[in-house]
DNA sequence: TCTAAATGTAAAAAATACTTTACATAAAGA
DNA sequence: TCTTTATGTAAAGTATTTTTTACATTTAGA
């Protein structure tokens, strides 16, 4: 599949729900911590289902959370 | 990770897009017949940026087109 | 200074998403 | 009837996501 850009701010809204840790995120949702930092710095982006757990966490909705830019194809 | 349930009515908004076939709307995104074929049948849910590229393709939000609901998690 | 908590990195293994190939069926039209 | 188009299934292989384990660094507080 061609790749876009898939971004999130989960770093600023684990800061702006009450400081929110990595590990409290992890477990909220129900993964490992490593998945989180991994999910945080893009090395790759979270499962369909991970992104909405992520999102439903910070009672946003999921395209609050994550944002998709399309590359350029011509 | 815990499985909540994620649902789709890309048949649905394929059909009322000009009766647009899965072959058309695989091309559009950039994947395989199977894979939408799959998607479709709930065999598996697609990846973050595939759900962004369909709900593109339909000009709709990725959550206008895939619904979730959490499993029961007392 | 010692300890604990939060974050970062890395590597191997397991699970899941996606591709490729191939074949089957049903419906529509020449 | 013959052909084409749309859909479905399946199996083996590749790619990506997630887990597990382990260790390093920084900061805050006792």
């Amino acid at each position: 599949m061609r790749k876009g850009l898939i971004s999130n701010n989960i770093r600023t809204l684990r800061f702006h729900h009450d400081e929110m840790t990595q590990k409290q995120l992890a477990e909220k949702v129900g993964v490992t911590r490593q998945t989180i930092v991994a999910i945080e710095k893009g090395k790759y982006s979270p499962s369909l289902e991970l992104a909405f757990r992520i999102a439903h966490v910070f009672n946003l909705s999921l395209e609050e959370v994550f944002s998709f830019s399309l590359e350029d194809e011509t």
